[in-house]
DNA sequence: CAGCAGGGGGCGA
DNA sequence: CGCCCCCTGCTGC
């Protein structure tokens, strides 16, 4: 195999696409091989798997196909994808990978389950505390008939991503009902991919900011990814404000005669999997939206922009303003005491009382004698007035 | 006890 | 609809 840049292969030599076969030995139905080819032979080849729609693009296969198969065209969206992946990318990285690959050739097979309970095949990836085929394992051991194995492909010392893939069997059946990739492994970091809505075909949602690193760049992103980054971004640039709710779009959640579920992470598997059958997971419902952004703030984004200020050892922050407050009142045993009758605010209440006999004592006269005084309000929460 | 998170009333744009 | 506020129950330490 040459050693050639990127460009230079995507200049020199045609791209062409196969579809991976489905037998035992391949990855699924939806995974294809981007090659490159010249006098016959290939010089670059890429894995790819097509995700509802994304196309993920995993480097460096070193097998080599023998023909310059024929079935992707130019023209063909999926090869217009694939060749736009193919572009300069990260020369240096490209070019370790490359060699890389050239030392340690890897394929993986595809291997069907021996029995219908859950045995995830040898991994050989970095130590990851806890182990990603547990947790994953976990969230999806209770299938009943459907038996879900998780098949680690594309397992590379250099890189930076093992994608795992929770295979549906049949009882009895050898091969695979379908295959969904629904987490992903990125330097050692789990990441999970919400499975599915109501009306989706199998397939899976990229949910990650990770699936949109450099390293694995779907080549079609997906609304829900965009949405993702959008507010990623907003957090960014604006780190101790909430997200506003009009950023956290339709992609992210659904809500539908009265009821509201979450779209992201766990809460999609679990959703998907109160859809499929047996539950492994309950799904959980809001009844209004707003705590429904406060879950997809707090739990999916982990964004907590109110802080506590009130002494220079508290270190604690909360998604939600009420949070704070009850913190700064049950922890700090600070509250604020506002004025019925103006807009002064006191930290104490004898400030308070203070005020109202300096500022207010005519008004206290007449409302004592009028019939309607009452003590002055006195909140326990809500120190920001 | 403290943090977390959902329920619900209310207000204003 | 978005937000604020308060109430409440659960959970872990």
């Amino acid at each position: 195999m040459m050693a050639l840049e990127r460009h230079q292969t995507r200049e020199a030599f045609p791209l062409v696409l196969n579809q991976f076969d489905s037998q035992a030995s391949s990855y699924n139905d939806n995974s294809f091989v981007a090659s490159q080819w010249s006098s016959g032979q290939p010089v670059t080849t890429d894995l790819f798997l097509e995700m509802n729609g994304c196309y993920n693009a995993m480097e460096g296969m070193e097998e080599l196909l023998p023909t310059p198969p024929s079935s992707w065209h130019p023209g063909n969206p999926i090869y217009e994808a694939a060749s736009r992946s193919l572009a300069p990318v990260d020369e240096v990285a490209y070019m370790r990978l490359f060699s890389h690959q050239q030392q340690h050739p890897q394929i993986k097979e595809h291997l069907p389950p021996e029995s219908l309970s859950f045995d995830p095949p040898p991994r050989a990836i970095r130590a990851v505390t806890p182990d990603p085929t547990a947790m994953l394992a976990s969230r999806f051991q209770d299938r009943g008939i459907i038996t879900t194995r998780f098949d680690q492909y594309n397992e590379m010392d250099f890189a930076i991503h093992t994608i795992s893939f929770a295979g549906r069997y049949d009882q009895g059946d050898s091969f695979p009902l379908h295959i969904d990739p629904i987490g992903l492994n990125v330097n050692g970091q789990l990441e999970f991919f919400g499975a599915m809505k109501e009306g989706d075909e199998p397939g899976f949602k990229p949910l990650s900011p990770a699936a949109s690193s450099s390293q694995i760049q779907p080549l079609a992103r997906s609304p829900q990814q965009d949405a993702i980054q959008k507010i990623y971004d907003y957090i960014e640039a604006h780190p101790n404000d909430p997200i506003p709710a009009s950023y956290i779009s339709r992609e992210l959640f659904e809500f539908r005669n009265g009821l509201g579920w979450c779209l992201m992470g766990d809460c999609a598997v679990g959703r998907a999997a109160h859809k499929d059958g047996p539950l492994s997971k309950t799904p959980r419902f809001w009844g209004r939206l707003n705590h429904l952004y406060d879950h997809i703030r707090g739990v999916h984004f982990n964004h907590r922009p109110f802080q506590c200020s009130l002494s220079p050892t508290c270190q604690m922050s909360f998604v939600r303003k009420d949070d704070l407050a009850c913190h700064k009142f049950r922890r700090h045993r600070y509250q604020r005491f506002p004025c019925g009758m103006c807009d002064n605010v006191y930290t104490l209440q004898d400030n308070l009382k203070l005020h109202i006999q300096c500022k207010h004592v005519d008004t206290l006269i007449s409302m004592h004698l009028s019939g309607v005084l009452s003590a002055p309000a006195t909140r326990v929460h809500n120190p920001e007035g």
